[in-house]
DNA sequence: GCCGTTTTCGGCCCGACTGTTTTCAGTCG
């Protein structure tokens, strides 16, 4: 069993404690576990063989003794019984804005209510209201939750949500009333899907300001509204939360909203091992009431002894032990990329041409651009047949003659085929100026034939790189199987690249291996995978994903300028 | 259930908002 569904059940044991009634510390160590286990580096197997799980922080005798069950057979009595205890259905009911432990298990124990119909029936049978703690308001709550759901899973890809923010914050900047103002939360810190759009603004006025938002287009209806806080929802369904805060307190309140959660509870124990307490309206002396005033988040890190941490990384995976360190990587910026690779043109399912194409990229600042159809197995995809490649080859070198100071690289996204092999010879390989190697079909593999085949593929000499690597769509499609640590050793022992792939439903390699690939020493190219144009900009969120992975300017491929890039793959074909 | 340059017991991060309550529990971030 791995650690991913060690995690899962960790975490799926710490809320079924929740709903029990159990003491909330207990959930939390929980939850701490799952977190733990997730992020753990070293194999899971060795930690149990070598019996030094419970060395680590946060993991005691009882979590020690139920991983180690798990690990060597594969099942935890624990957990079996508890989930026996519980109706599957409570932990969707779970997900109902408004419900939480308390209030399910009520509704669990007073009106046998175990699935989101029953309890949409309960409440439209007026059911609802004579509970203890329920009432009217809470019933109508409930109801709208549920509509809610069944409308949208409660998740938004990251570009949705921060378009909308954009349009929200520039109209909000040109008030009077705002002094300050920002997007926070997981929408600052780059995550990749989003549940809502924090907002924090500064000012002296928050009824005005609140006013103002509420006023402008696109906003539906107020669903809570306090004396700092406002929640709105949009047309197309996504949650706002603007805060209002004094311009003297927006340092502090924006380090507070944009979290995460781990990386401010980590932040506020630290603290007051030095003697303060911080949260959203300051840092304070914890043997009085004075405040420390911070004109910037920077000042705000440094009172507490730390360099600034960019948003991104604020996951509490380590970060607040290196900015201590003064160790914090300085993270690729997209001024940084030089080139695109992964780019399709009408020779195969894209709709620009190879010209357009480079001219785009050009025109965003690109020095070189790597050209890279479909191969011949892509059928569904117009892949590429061998006179095809020849022609395309012959209109690059054409185009190449008449740039100055622009190269098009001619390359190819070959099919990894189910054995490991590439759908073409390498008589053809050899003629690219790079290979991209992509699995496009026979994704029920298991596991461990899946990573021979990745692997398999990255020991050919003519591959470049690896394209999307674990072929996940982002609120779509899970990832198929795959022991991504061996195919970074794969990567790290030959030499290859891995790719990051930018389009926003991909974002793979996933930022938490960006991370590990940097440590094995195998750069990451950030590629747009593009299909037209438009396309070519979704270089962007490549660049925030390998940001959360603490990846530098020189842990990215696609950095080097133009006569070090063609250096690099002239040497790098096949002759190693 | 975890943890300890105060501790092996008694803590465990903190605050806003809502709705149900007559002073507070539950939820959320």
């Amino acid at each position: 069993m791995d650690r991913k569904e060690i995690s899962r059940i960790l975490n799926e044991i710490g809320v079924m404690l929740e709903l029990i009634g159990e003491s909330p510390f207990k959930s939390r160590a929980y939850y701490n576990g799952a977190r733990t286990v997730e992020l753990l580096k070293e194999d899971i197997g060795d930690l149990v063989a070598g019996d030094r799980l419970k060395d680590i922080k946060g993991i005691g005798k009882a979590l020690d003794e139920k991983i180690s069950e798990l690990v060597k057979t594969g099942r935890l009595r624990y957990y079996d019984n508890l989930k026996n205890q519980i109706p599957e259905g409570l932990f969707e009911i779970l997900k109902v804005p408004g419900l939480g432990p308390k209030k399910v298990r009520t509704l669990y124990e007073k009106l046998s209510i175990t699935t989101l119909g029953e309890l949409e029936y309960s409440c439209i049978e007026n059911r609802l209201v004579d509970l203890p703690g329920f009432g009217e308001k809470t019933q109508q709550k409930v109801l709208e939750g549920i509509q809610y759901l069944k409308k949208n899973r409660g998740r938004y890809l990251y570009p949705e949500a921060w378009s909308r923010a954009e349009e929200l914050i520039g109209a909000m900047e040109k008030e009077e009333e705002v002094k300050h103002i920002s997007a926070a939360g997981s929408l600052r810190r780059k995550s990749e899907t989003v549940k809502d759009i924090d907002i924090l603004a500064a000012g002296y006025d928050a009824e005005a300001i609140m006013d103002k938002f509420e006023a402008l287009p696109g906003i539906e209806k107020t669903v809570e509204r306090g004396s700092s806080k406002l929640g709105v929802l949009l047309e197309n369904g996504i949650r706002v939360d603007l805060r209002v805060v004094s311009p003297e307190q927006y340092p502090f309140a924006l380090h507070h909203f944009t979290g995460s959660k781990e990386h401010n509870t980590a932040m506020r124990h630290r603290s007051k091992g030095m003697g303060y307490k911080i949260n959203e309206y300051g840092i304070f002396r914890e043997d009085g009431d004075e405040g420390v005033s911070c004109a910037s988040e920077e000042e705000f890190f440094k009172t507490l002894g730390l360099s600034f941490i960019p948003p991104e990384i604020r996951e509490n995976t380590g970060e607040i032990e290196a900015a201590e360190e003064g160790n914090l990587p300085s993270l690729v910026e997209a001024a940084d990329i030089k080139g695109l690779f992964h780019v399709h043109t009408v020779y195969s399912d894209g709709s620009a041409s190879i010209e357009d194409m480079a001219e785009m990229a050009r025109s965003l600042g690109a020095e070189y651009i790597g050209i890279s159809d479909h191969s011949r197995s892509a059928y569904y995809a117009g892949g590429l047949k061998e006179d095809q490649i020849k022609r395309q080859r012959e209109e690059i070198d054409r185009l190449n003659g008449k740039l100055r100071d622009f190269r098009i690289f001619a390359g190819i996204e070959s099919d990894i085929l189910p054995d490991g092999s590439l759908d073409y010879p390498d008589s053809i390989l050899e003629k690219f100026d790079f290979v991209i190697a992509s699995v496009h079909s026979n994704f029920t593999m298991d596991r461990d034939s899946m990573t021979k085949r990745l692997v398999r593929a990255l020991e050919n000499p003519f591959v470049t790189m690896l394209g999307h690597p674990t072929g996940r769509l982002l609120l779509a499609r899970e990832g198929y199987p795959v022991d991504l640590e061996s195919v970074i050793e794969a990567a790290a022992e030959k030499g290859k690249i891995i790719e990051l792939n930018a389009n926003p439903y991909r974002l793979d390699l996933e930022w938490h291996w960006c991370r590990r690939a940097k440590e094995r020493g195998v750069k990451i190219s950030i590629n747009p995978d593009a299909h037209n144009l438009e396309g070519l900009k979704d270089i962007i969120y490549g660049v925030n994903a390998a940001r959360k992975g603490w990846l530098s300017k020189q842990d990215v491929f696609n950095t080097y300028p133009l006569d070090v890039m063609v250096d690099v793959l002239s040497r790098g074909r096949g002759g190693e």
